[in-house]
DNA sequence: TTGACACCAGAACGTTCGTTCTGTAGCTTC
DNA sequence: GAAGCTACAGAACGAACGTTCTGGTGTCAA
């Protein structure tokens, strides 16, 4: 007690309820309404709590100077593969910073399709039946990316090759042929990412 | 700019303009952000554009009215393996469904976890390394299911399998052998679904 | 050609915002 | 037992907010 005397500290529980306003609403409050929601009759206290969220890094001001989540605002639990010692309980509190599966997968909302993947073509990158590929539309992309591509009016997902005399559409499954569309194909766009629902 | 529909509409390069937005900075601006946001001059456009997008359902208000994302800003584009007919832009245009990933893999938040793959033990079951696993956590499981267990204080994903005398984790690798731990293991949770980010 | 309407600019206006300053109650610490 | 700090309350104030009204431009059907 007696050392470290006088260091002023952050409140939980106010974190905790801004959050749970932020998961229903999806914003951050007003001054006043943090008051409210804080509990708290003065708006200048409020400021000074948001002061200290704001060191701590859990909330962050946009460049038009709006208070914002910061970077710490959204850690969560996630549970790594390895277990240091005890309960492996214990090891699910310590947190990354993730937010959603959307915002870990999609980077340019307005630049990202789903696409539905129909076929085993290539079960041997890890792409099966019934997954949702997530695309970053564009049109062009790099040998070796695996590409949603425009074949005959339809989506085909393949790996990008290069061959003598252009561009092929390689499958990864040996039970199916390397394509070669004899009018050209066009990219739709670049898998980057994928999400698969097994229940 | 030779065609222009008469109709009053909202235009979707301003939804997604704004959803970028919102990813960076996790909140909705005010109307004169968004007045630069959206090339316009004078915020009573914006006043005027943003209840557009509230009647349709991307905006919406708080209990305090303020500003925030509506039920429908979070959905995503959903383009289907395959096109009918005509430009397969158009089909994209068209052709929608939306819903966000979080939805579609997660069933009960409060009860699903996400666990880090690591290794290659469930490659042939298109389980990779760095995926991220969404697990439904319950202390039990059906022979068959992929769950993830506790083994020595660590997480390992395999596919639960009855043998004489008991069960046991068999990888999805040949080069793995069958798990029987001696002291028997705990199941953390069934494997309910994966998302792998490949960009 | 004339409305009618969509789209946008500009300004006026009352409200609400966040900051700042002053003040106080309670608890330590010397 | 005064000094110092933390945790709040309350008010004052300029800046920023969102609404509303007026007005202009372009396009289209009649």
């Amino acid at each position: 007690m007696a050392l470290n005397a006088q260091k002023p500290q952050l409140d939980p529980q106010y974190l905790e309820k801004l959050q749970d306003y932020y998961t229903e609403h999806k914003v951050i409050p007003s001054y006043s309404v943090l008051a409210g929601l804080w509990g708290i009759s003065a708006k200048s206290w409020v400021s000074e709590c948001v002061k200290r969220f704001e060191e701590a890094g859990y909330l962050d001001w946009t460049p038009d100077r709006q208070l914002k989540p910061g970077a710490r605002f959204f850690e969560r639990k996630l549970a790594d593969s390895t277990v240091q010692a005890g309960l492996p309980h214990a090891a699910i509190s310590d947190g990354y910073d993730l937010i959603t599966i959307d915002d870990w997968l999609v980077k340019i909302p307005s630049k990202t399709a789903l696409v539905r993947v129909k076929g085993d073509s290539m079960i041997d990158a890890g792409i099966h039946e019934g997954d949702l590929l997530v695309v970053e539309v564009q049109p062009n992309a790099n040998v070796g990316d695996i590409v949603v591509a425009i074949v005959n009016n339809e989506f085909t997902v393949k790996e990008l090759v290069r061959e003598k005399g252009g561009f092929a559409l390689k499958p990864a499954n040996k039970a199916y042929p390397v394509l070669r569309p004899k009018g050209g194909f066009e990219i739709f766009g670049v898998m980057a990412g994928l999400a698969r629902r097994t229940r």
